[in-house]
DNA sequence: AAAGGTAGCGCAAACGTTTTCGTGTTGACA
DNA sequence: TGTCAACACGAAAACGTTTGCGCTACCTTT
């Protein structure tokens, strides 16, 4: 087992000092052709690599990037996260994960955990603990100290700083006018409960294109789930809502669910209900995952593009970091939505 | 904008040693208490926290475990970092990510981008490339240098280092043995091609079980997709080939597939050949992901126990870190499958 | 031969810690 | 008053780099 050599074994081994070798293997014509081969020789024959560490420590930057979201087993995030890997690695940073689990204290400390040093920006997509308590003074402390950050998705306006955000309206009144121009004439809607930012401006555009289109919203088609009781592996409650929505409005004919889990079990609900899809009930989701794509019928769909969203994150945190004109410019990128027409639509 | 603070800030600022702030915020008794007061309401005043990057250096230990996987959007790799997240986070340890996206040279690159001071250990599975052209020498020079490495899922006997893996064999055998016994009597399996060693595995288990119950084997009933003409986003090939199966073996009552795409394609295909499931054909799958819960009909499958691998596989890795008797003692771990029927048997 | 130039190398500081080993001051005691 | 211990603190090294500057030969020039 050989450890790891260092400048200073180089140096002792061949009798010159550290900067000599430092020098030589950065080709510093400082140093004699002669020496400059000896040391990059020995270095080669013995795979020297500079100490990464010592290299942070020295430039006062990682070339680290931190990553907090909410939750890995997830299409959408995991998508971002190769977004986020790819543009970082090809720009020569590396990327570190933590995870909030949609709790608070969690995103709080990871955040303490990378911000002493480890790392040289966050990216990071809100839990939903903290957007419930509004408690955004983590965030805002970090930005003081200098460190920048780039939110996407669940963002805030309270705090300033770069953000990637998806158009949920717009993307919502696609699918919706897309429901319309097939022909639905009372369609739904699954929802969350406002808090989540995405939800509500997912139902904004519901009911803006509902309105653009001289059909009056009933508030007997709007479900907003509770999420708190929806888990993954528990989505009784989710069916449940459902049925009682198709039974106590026997007419509707379309629905927009605000992610593909929701629309799939709409579906599910729907077959379990005698109702064909999409000839009896069309159905669009939101969220290009894995469901969507899979399920029978297949689901349209609005794509989020996720994993271009990570890409722009990323973009917009490493030009933060190497462009020194730090003009506390912060932008806010939309990324485009995309009806992906599937199945569960005529 | 208030930088963050260092012990020379805070010492010059109260006139003392660097040492002797260092030595009063670690409650030293070799510092009076008044000076330790002192320095310690100045150090939380202005928010004091040690530099990780220093105390890496110092220390020779980054408290960060590297994590190489061939993909991130993948329901089993996500919840095994989920696992590894969660107790690498318990135990005081930051997971840094790097995707290989299945390509060799991507994996070296990427491990030795890591391996230069940035992190303590590797937990790694191992990209289909490599396996392909069975070159391990990356693997085995990082553990000659003293790096740790811990394999999960594709791992490899070329090298000798801790392994986190699932009983394919086991897993596969009951999941046809669930089949026999449900009644089938022609059980076909859709795999992969023999150099996934996981792939392989199964076939063997699905062979072995045929033949423990006395069933003879047909090739025919085996059909091994070649992956590397099977993207996510384009089965058509993989669709065609099952048609021809069914086609041209109409008996065919059960079909295992090596994984959860595989077998939710069976599952389309046969409806559309008019076959209903579980009625004429039984179908169970592997690896327990969000296709098969939310498939209809759900999907029996094998469940691999994924965020269990990455907590054990986190486990190991720490627990040789911090043990410094190191015996060259590595262990193989085999995480026990589960058979979760749900409603694609009867 | 004296003056100046240059090639080739080493010293030392700096990044932010921790820790060992002094060192000076005080007080107690003989 | 002299000795010694205890107390409170500082200096310095170490982790592994990079880099500006200084120093010593030697070589060129006049």
């Amino acid at each position: 087992m050989k450890r790891k050599v260092t400048l200073k074994q180089i140096a002792k081994e061949l009798d010159v000092s550290i900067s000599t070798v430092s020098k030589a293997l950065r080709n510093s014509k400082e140093i004699s052709e002669d020496t400059r081969e000896k040391v990059q020789a020995f270095a080669k024959l013995f795979n020297y690599r500079p100490n990464n560490i010592a290299l942070s420590l020295k430039n006062r930057k990682t070339k680290t990037i931190g990553v907090i979201i909410p939750e890995i087993v997830h299409h959408f995030f995991s998508k971002v996260i190769r977004g986020i890997e790819l543009v970082a690695n090809k720009r020569g940073y590396n990327v570190i994960v933590g995870l909030s689990n949609e709790s608070f204290s969690k995103e709080v400390i990871n955040m303490e955990m990378l911000a002493n040093g480890s790392i040289d920006g966050f990216i990071l997509s809100i839990s939903k603990e903290t957007l419930l308590q509004q408690d955004y003074h983590h965030f805002i402390e970090t930005i003081n100290q200098g460190m920048p950050i780039v939110m996407f998705d669940r963002v805030v306006n309270e705090v300033n700083c770069d953000k990637v955000i998806v158009d949920d309206l717009q993307g919502s009144k696609k699918a919706v006018n897309k429901l319309i121009e097939k022909g639905c004439k009372n369609i739904a809607i699954i929802t969350t409960k406002d808090y989540v930012s995405v939800g509500k401006l997912r139902t904004q555009g519901y009911l803006e294109a509902l309105e653009e289109n001289n059909i009056k919203a009933k508030g007997s088609l709007i479900l907003k789930v509770d999420d708190a009781f929806v888990s993954d592996d528990d989505l009784e409650v989710l069916e449940r809502e459902i049925v009682a929505l198709f039974e106590s409005n026997k007419s509707i004919d379309g629905v927009f669910a605000v992610n593909e889990l929701y629309a799939i079990t709409v579906m599910k609900v729907a077959r379990k209900l005698g109702l064909s899809i999409p000839e009896d009930v069309q159905v669009i989701g939101f969220t290009d995952g894995v469901l969507s794509k899979h399920a029978t019928p297949s689901l349209t769909t609005v794509s989020q593009h996720a994993q271009e969203m990570g890409e722009k994150s990323a973009e917009l945190l490493i030009n933060n970091l190497e462009i020194e004109e730090d003009e506390d410019h912060y932008q806010t990128v939309v990324i485009e939505t995309e009806l992906i027409e599937r199945n569960s639509t005529k």
